[in-house]
DNA sequence: GTCTATATTCAGATAGAC
DNA sequence: GTCTATCTGAATATAGAC
């Protein structure tokens, strides 16, 4: 039987409508009744595709966290020096963030939730490769005396602080600042540049 | 008659009991039979002094997130230079975020919702007198060309950031860095001189 | 003011027809 | 596979005794 590839699955509808939902209002927070309207089709099937709300919160879940953490050892591997590193790994993150507004907070719920879904057994995978690069990375060049002595794990929280943190705190700055959308948004392409600046300020000698 | 000081009211149980549930499960994760439970007493006295879920949990938000936004009006009328200001700032902000860190995604979380309890004229409120005082600062030293040309508005949005951000993604760099609660700690107190440097290091001409 | 018991509403999950 | 109708349990909220 040929596949449609004009109109969705079922399960493709579900999964498309769990997202938008479950990335907005959280698992407690999501609704199975919206999810089937977001979708289009009724909440028995739902649960006849994924049989409970957690099941299907965690096929949504695992795939997001998936997507923030990039495919960052390709540049860690890259022959550019730190700096350029630095400044790719920034601008590729912030990029993705920029696309996918709330997803930091949805992360950051699920991940700072008692009973876990097994995502700190996902974070674990990614641990060895990518820590243990960037740590060479930042610790040759301290060696070689291009950079001051930073404690690499302070410079990786500080990166990825100055990424993501905007889009948690997005109402506030607005109100703050008295900024719109638009201006808000200028402000976050702004930074692909500044993040990097203020970093490697900080750090070069 | 005497006010007992041993012992707390009904109201003050409730208070203290709803602070600590709502602020670990957030609005939709908490249940009045948990705070009544937490409280010591039953549900039916929650109602009785805050008639609903919601009421109770607007006096919960509304006094959290006062604390956020602590006095630095002070700091920034004082005689210090900017460098000075800015490490006040800091230990400051995260002293009070090392005691309370739960506080941030709470507050972050509920600022995020779109039905919005009237917290956006909480912030209003703040904004005009410390945004204004802390952009004359920054413009003062750039005039006077003490630091580099850097934009109020990002500068403060970095200091917050990496206050803020670790205690957000506390199980994510507990995993991937292997540390336990007591290391964390410590990084977080190293922080306090860290920060500070970091910033001062990459705004000084 | 504080409790027990109960009403009510809502949401996740299932049964069963088509 | 997809639907309507329904069950079941849970959670907010109230009634009413003490």
């Amino acid at each position: 039987m040929v596949k449609k590839v004009i109109d969705q699955s079922a399960e493709e509808k579900i999964l498309n409508a769990a997202r938008k939902v479950f990335i907005q209002k959280g698992l407690d927070g999501a609704r199975m009744q919206d999810i089937a309207d977001e979708a289009g089709i009724n909440k028995a099937l739902l649960h006849y595709y994924f049989r409970t709300k957690e099941k299907l919160f965690e096929v949504i879940f695992k795939e997001t966290a998936g997507k923030m953490f990039p495919k960052f050892e390709m540049i860690l591997l890259s022959n550019d020096n730190l700096f350029d590193k630095i400044r790719k790994i920034i601008a590729g993150y912030l990029e993705m963030v920029i696309e996918n507004p709330y997803l930091p907070l949805f992360v950051l719920n699920e991940v700072n939730r008692n009973s876990n879904l097994g995502l700190t057994s996902f974070f674990e995978k990614q641990k060895p490769v990518f820590a243990k690069k960037f740590v060479e990375a930042v610790e040759k060049e301290i060696a070689a005396g291009k950079i001051k002595p930073v404690s690499p794990p302070q410079l990786l929280i500080n990166m990825m602080a100055m990424c993501v943190f905007p889009f948690l705190a997005k109402p506030i700055i607005s109100t703050l600042w008295q900024i719109d959308e638009l201006q808000f948004k200028s402000l976050m392409e702004q930074r692909k540049k500044d993040i990097a600046d203020f970093i490697i300020n900080s750090i070069k000698k």
